[in-house]
DNA sequence: CAAGAATCCTGAATGC
DNA sequence: TGCATTCAGGATTCTT
């Protein structure tokens, strides 16, 4: 599931791949990608033949690749992935976008669940537009937790979903939510509102702390993320928590607990991370 | 306005 | 072995 570390990584491998020739051809698929009414009008026609390919920027989870007046903004869902290769390699099934250069190379979005979505428009309105404008700080970015205590903190709702609201913090998904609130030593299903100052300063270092890190390492792979490159990332052999529930806590041994909240599955230790114990919280 | 539920999708994993 | 069922989860939209 790609969050910041990984759509980061494949950002990079974009930049790397140094694709500067002409635009020579743009197909997509007939199937619709479904993430909100906003994609319905992808308009790829609109990314002109001879257009050059310049920045590649990141904003959450979200790409964004200018091609000076007009950009193609993509964003992964949870199994989207986004390959550069050339224009006669096999096409893997759910291949919905390619765009072939002048050099014969070719980068493809495929996703297989169809989670993700493309969309061109020009420039400047789709950074002043949702669904970017309506993102949260960049967490790399952040230098206190104030940004954070500011957005989430009159929510009741639990901290690891309130961390997981693209508005209080772009590109945190579940996996570094979950790594984080450990990090933290906080409790993932504490009420945001509950948490003083401190706390969330905190929170704020232990998400830039664990979102470094797995960029390091490539980002996170358990079945669907590759990089640009096609390759896995390696940070699933460096988390403390996540997948890890039953087992034995790194730093105190206690056993791992797992839970569902929200539909969504999380781990936490009870002992490093008790409600209770916690000093941080009023 | 806030918060929870429903929604979209396919492949892997599980159950019998 | 094979078929049916369950589940996972990001972001938006709908409902309460």
């Amino acid at each position: 599931m790609p969050e910041l570390p990984e759509v980061e990584s494949v950002c990079r491998g974009l930049r790397q791949a140094r694709l500067v020739a002409p635009l020579q051809q743009v197909w997509r698929s007939e199937l619709a990608l479904r993430i909100g009414k906003e994609w319905q009008h992808e308009n790829l026609e609109a990314l002109p033949r001879g257009a050059i390919g310049q920045a590649v920027a990141r904003r959450g989870k979200y790409i964004v690749w200018s091609f000076g007046d007009r950009s193609l903004l993509i964003h992964l869902g949870m199994s989207g992935r986004v390959l550069v290769g050339t224009y006669d390699e096999p096409v893997l099934a759910h291949t919905h976008l390619r765009l072939r250069f002048a050099d014969d190379r070719e980068v493809r979005f495929v996703d297989p669940r169809r989670f993700g979505g493309l969309k061109v428009d020009d420039t400047q309105k789709l950074w002043e537009q949702p669904p970017l404008s309506r993102l949260g700080p960049e967490p790399l970015e952040l230098q206190t937790g104030a940004a954070l205590h500011e957005r989430g903190g009159r929510s009741k709702r639990a901290l690891r979903d309130v961390l997981l609201d693209q508005r209080v913090v772009a590109g945190v998904g579940n996996i570094y939510a979950v790594e984080a609130l450990f990090e933290a030593r906080l409790h993932p299903l504490l009420p945001a509102a509950r948490l003083r100052a401190s706390a969330w300063d905190r929170l704020a270092a232990a998400i830039k702390r664990v979102l470094a890190r797995s960029i390091d390492n490539g980002g996170t792979t358990f079945r669907d993320y590759r990089n640009a490159e096609g390759r896995e990332g390696s940070n699933q052999f460096a988390l403390a928590v996540y997948g890890r529930a039953g087992e034995a806590c790194l730093v105190c041994g206690a056993s791992l607990v797992g839970f569902v909240h929200q539909a969504r599955s999380g781990v936490y230790c009870p002992s490093c991370q008790a409600r209770s114990r916690a000093r941080w919280v009023r």
